[in-house]
DNA sequence: GTAATGATCTCT
DNA sequence: GAGATCATTACC
């Protein structure tokens, strides 16, 4: 039994910049949910604005509201009718944006695989009950690690999507192994 | 009301 | 490479 990272919760001005910015420096966090807690290893970016790719592109919905409202909320879908995803909301409010986790790695508590989107939420138990949560205080939250660590950046177009495909929006921790293996057709 | 769509995963 | 499976969205 090792014992776990000291963090501090982020904070909600860590959220309300702009989102790649986000992105990149969540990259390395952790992400608890009760007594699991992960790393987060691997995101991709969906802007608010002039980004086809993003639930938010045509305006706010029943769904996407959550992307317009105040940063560092949480916005998760159920997608395919079978799989949860996770998306931390970014930018300052009334701008969407968001950040999609892709993968983390199982720091305690976690027994299933976290290489996934979709594998991440059932692994960590994360349900549409945690739609519009705030991750800076909560059952789910986000917290950066006490200590800095340094590591690589790697960055490739968005996986899996079928538009906007050639914005270099996914970014990951070069070399860890719990990045997703999923490789763009 | 009806139909198309999808930021996935698992098995073959 | 295909199927599972359903909330959300757009359109009639």
């Amino acid at each position: 039994m090792r014992s776990t990272p000291l963090t501090y919760n982020t904070t909600r001005a860590f959220y309300a910049r702009p989102t790649v910015e986000v992105a990149r420096d969540l990259l390395g966090t952790i992400l608890r949910h009760g007594a699991a807690a992960a790393r987060i290893v691997e995101v991709e970016a969906y802007l608010g604005e002039s980004d086809t790719a993003a639930h938010s592109a045509r305006g706010p919905t029943p769904r996407t509201q959550v992307l317009f409202g105040p940063p560092g909320h949480a916005y998760v879908y159920l997608i395919y009718g079978m799989h949860y995803c996770l998306n931390i909301a970014a930018e300052r409010e009334g701008k969407a944006g968001c950040v999609l986790i892709r993968a983390v790695e199982p720091i305690a508590g976690v027994g299933l695989p976290t290489n996934g989107p979709g594998k991440l939420t059932r692994a960590l138990g994360i349900t549409l009950e945690h739609y519009g949560a705030d991750l800076t205080g909560g059952s789910l939250i986000v917290c950066a690690p006490a200590r800095r660590t340094t590591f690589d950046i790697g960055v490739s177009p968005r996986i899996r999507i079928k538009k906007a495909i050639d914005l270099p929006l996914r970014f990951f921790i070069q070399g860890n192994r719990y990045v997703s293996g999923s490789v763009p057709k």
